[in-house]
Order: structure tokens, then sequence, then C-alpha cells
DNA sequence: TTTTTCTTTCAGAAATTTTTGAAAATTAAA
DNA sequence: TTTAATTTTCAAAAATTTCTGAAAGAAAAA
């Protein structure tokens, strides 16, 4: 297999593991085709190498670096901009982590907080779905702090505790 | 606030929720409706409260009972069908982990097996791609095995080791 | 300044995903 | 059997998301 066709069925797999994280598939795409670039590429080298249009590519690089896996890569005397992704794995599972759970997480922490606070009538079903919405905010408190430490945490204790518990 | 209300802030939520897990809207909403029940509800009713189609409800049903998410309960002499939510929110997080490693961790450690494979000729881009795709290997091997015990343990070691790692 | 280079925006087009609803299939009762 | 109740399927419609490309904006060079 020649280096290119690697890459390609990297960039391939990876756009489709995205769409089932809500990433979109072009998001997914440049993030792959960068981690895979020795050097850190141009808008325009990123849609020639993905056949992307010129607002596509723009619109997913930002996504990108506001996820913080891609920066921009200043080179001297050169006025374009260039891309390089973040290489440290570890680092983007932080980031990603960081920001599924400031999307994902705390909407749903904050809206059982005020489910909560809800004085609702005694009935078989309001006895039901109060307990329900604590299971769910005790459960979800504790993937917080998970990813919360998770992703602010330098050192890799994760790699530590995966051994432990697999053991 | 009255408990339809709550209810239907809960179901709301949890549809939005269900869209950056890759999971359609209606799925979760039906999946939260069930959640919040006390008695288990026929399609007819999930139909009538969420104003959805037959095909759509029974489609939604049907996936979440592959994911083991919610359950046919039968009710002797009635003829219909009737679906009950898994409550216990451990094991629904277990169901929902284990349905995501098999359908995104496992083909991206499949891949990755694959293009370790491949016989690279040396340069500066042909280390920096081995490089990258054998630390995600890594990485991803060691989120499959974490995974992997979380939603094949019964007892819950995940509040414990929260506890621990949080303090 | 004016020109050139590069980046950003965004309305409409295209692609993809989800939903509908009616017909077909299944299952149980009559 | 035949009839009635219920579930499943699936082609077409609707909704949603993503992408394009041209125009506007911004920044540096001439």
């Amino acid at each position: 297999m020649e280096l290119q066709e690697a890459k390609d069925k990297f960039i391939h797999t990876w756009a489709q593991l995205g769409s089932s994280w809500g990433i979109n598939k072009t998001m997914a795409q440049i993030h792959a085709l960068l981690l895979v670039s020795a050097n850190s590429l141009s808008t325009d080298e990123v849609m020639e190498q993905l056949k992307i249009s010129r607002g596509n590519a723009n619109m997913n690089l930002r996504a990108l670096i506001d996820w913080g896996l891609i920066y921009k890569d200043p080179r001297i005397g050169e006025r374009m901009e260039f891309f390089r992704a973040e290489k440290n794995i570890d680092k983007v599972a932080r980031n990603i982590a960081r920001e599924r759970r400031k999307r994902e997480i705390e909407p749903v922490l904050s809206l059982l907080a005020d489910l909560n606070q809800v004085e609702i009538k005694e009935s078989a079903e309001a006895l039901e779905f109060k307990k329900v919405t604590k299971d769910i905010a005790e459960f979800s408190e504790s993937v917080d702090g998970f990813l919360d430490k998770f992703s602010k945490t330098d050192k890799n204790w994760f790699y530590g505790l995966v051994m432990k518990i697999m053991k």
C-alpha cells in the first residue's frame, strides 16, 4: 500500500467516525488530513487535497481551531495562513472531552437542576419522574466530574487507571 | 410547574442531547417519554403523545429495543404491544457504552490494525503517519478497554472511581 | 492612495437524514 | 377457514444539515 492510499483510508474512516460523534464529515476529514501531514497546510492545499470549496474549508478550519484541535502556524515572510494539527493524542482527547462536556453535559445538568426545584404534587407518575431525574442527575454529575478531571489534568492518569481496572 | 410541563421539558432536552450523540430526535424523545412514564405505553400512546407517525414510532421503538434501552412489556389479555424503559440508569449507561463501543471504537481499531501492517518506505511524511496512527491506536485501545469493562461490569465501580479521582 | 492577496460571509443549491402514510405482512381471534 | 387487529416495510415527501461560490471585507504591498 502506498502512503497516499494509507492516508486516504485513514481520512475516510476518521470522517465516518466523526459523523457518529456529531462532528461533520469535512471537519473530521480536515482534522485527519492535518494529523497525518508532516507540514502545516494552507487553506488552498486543504481545498485541493479534499476537493472542497473555499467556504467549506474556511468554516471547518475555524471550527477546528475553536475545538483546540488545530493551530494557525504562521510562516515568516508568508502572508497566507497555514494550519497544523495538535499531534499529542492525549491533548486531542482532552480537548474533545472539554468541548463535549461543555456542549452536552452542562445543559443536562442545568435542566435537571431546574426540574429538581419543581414542586409537584404526589402521584405515582410524579414520584417516578422525580426518581428518574434524580438518578440521571447523579450519574451526570459523576460523568461531569470525570470529564472535568480528564480534560484538565496534564499528566496522563488515564492509562494508569485503565491498566488498573483492566487487570 | 405542572408535571406535564416538567416532563415536556425533560423530553425536549433529552432529544437535543441525543442529536449530538448520533441518536436521532425521535428515538431520544421516545426514550425520554418512557423513562418518565410510570406505566408502559403502547405504540399508539407514544404516537399520540409525541405527535409522530406510526412508521416513525415503530422504527424507533425497535431501535431502542436493539440498544437495550426499552423492553416489550406484554399485558395478559392484551394483544397490543406495550413498552417500558430500563430505569436503572447505570444499566442504561452501560448499554449505551456497549453500543457506542461496537459502532465507533471497533471500526477504528480495525482500520488502524490494517494500516499498521503496511510497509511504507521511510520519509518524513511516512514517519509522521506511522507515529500518529500508532498513538491513536494506543489511545483507542485504552478507551476500548475502559468501555468494555464499563459495559460489562455489573457492580458499579464507576462512582467509586470518580470519587477517588475527584478528591 | 490604489492594487493585490487572502479571508470571511451567507443565500441558495445539493446532499443527507428523517418522517410520513398507506400497503403489505403477520398474528390472533372468530 | 375468514375476518379483524396489529406490526412492519418502504417509496416518496419533508426537514435538516452541509456545501458551494461569488461577493464583500480585511490586511498588506505597491
